[in-house]
DNA sequence: TATAATTAAGATAAAATAGTCTTTTATATT
DNA sequence: AATATAAAAGACTATTTTATCTTAATTATA
């Protein structure tokens, strides 16, 4: 469904809309935080700020921020600017000649179900994924959502 | 989405859906037809024969044909054989330890939007696929639906 | 201004997916 | 039995995606 890149991405938007107060966040923290390959990881912030969902800065305290409030960042916004918009209008059956009015034989069905990912993806933002992450066993010991570690148990939970 | 050997393998059982009544069907017939490249297609076929979706036989008069009924063989059943039963079970955020206990953050809401999808591809049959085909002007000069070509326009339309 | 920290950029490598080609095996028909 | 037809099987190639490594550029701070 999703490349791995755009994955990544939405891992690492969290963390960063988990950590919103602090200024730049090092792309090595998150990278050992989420347990995405740290020069792997670099390359998918880059397609970020091209994107304009984050910003960087390099050099000693340098790193990467979110650019707007994590309230405002959809999760369609970070799929669409990786994998492109494609990913939400394609033909299901591979079909670049398929729409309304020259449907496939499978367009009417997989666009009701298209539209039901489309809302979601654009109904839900990364600060309801921190929300979420919090309220679902899935913080660190320090309170900080966002850890996948934690997700996989690799650390103790306080509760 | 899919891969490209589960779409092509959806043409090639919508094709053999759509000329029930014959026998076996030369892969090279629905290669050109399908537009599907026929070494790719001859292994993708073998796949399903594996899967029990289509019965192949070689020599003069061979090929392949349905195994069942189109109106039996679901959707689901293809692109589970093909690209296996995770496509409809991963987690979209590819955690492994992602369940119904144990949830990412985006597990419930994206559990409803894969259970419309799973509805919708255990829904349609491939007989239902044939009878979309025929309704949507992607019929060729014979009336015989499933051929790619006639819905990109290469050939008239009778109508 | 020197130093350490940190992203940017580009080359390379590895793995997965998509596609091709050739030889072998099986089948129907003459 | 000979022949033509067609799938099976395996080796090979190409492309895309994923991942790594190295060097250059930028920045804060002592």
């Amino acid at each position: 469904m999703l490349s791995m890149t755009c994955i990544y991405s939405i891992w690492a938007v969290l963390y960063l809309a988990s950590v919103d107060d602090r200024e730049y966040i090092p792309i090595r923290e998150i990278s050992e935080q989420m347990e995405i390959p740290f020069h792997f990881l670099t390359k998918i912030l880059q397609l970020l700020a091209k994107a304009d969902i984050v910003t960087s800065l390099r050099g000693a305290k340098g790193g990467v921020r979110l650019n707007g409030l994590s309230k405002k960042i959809s999760l369609r916004d970070v799929i669409e600017a990786i994998d492109g918009p494609e990913i939400f209008t394609d033909c299901i059956l591979g079909l670049e000649e398929c729409n309304d009015e020259n449907p496939c034989p499978l367009h009417d069905k997989w666009s009701s179900a298209k539209n039901e990912i489309i809302g979601m993806c654009e109904d839900t933002s990364f600060y309801d994924l921190s929300v979420n992450a919090m309220n679902t066993r899935w913080i660190n010991n320090s309170g900080i959502p966002g850890f996948r570690k934690i997700m996989f148990g690799k650390y103790s939970n306080p509760d």
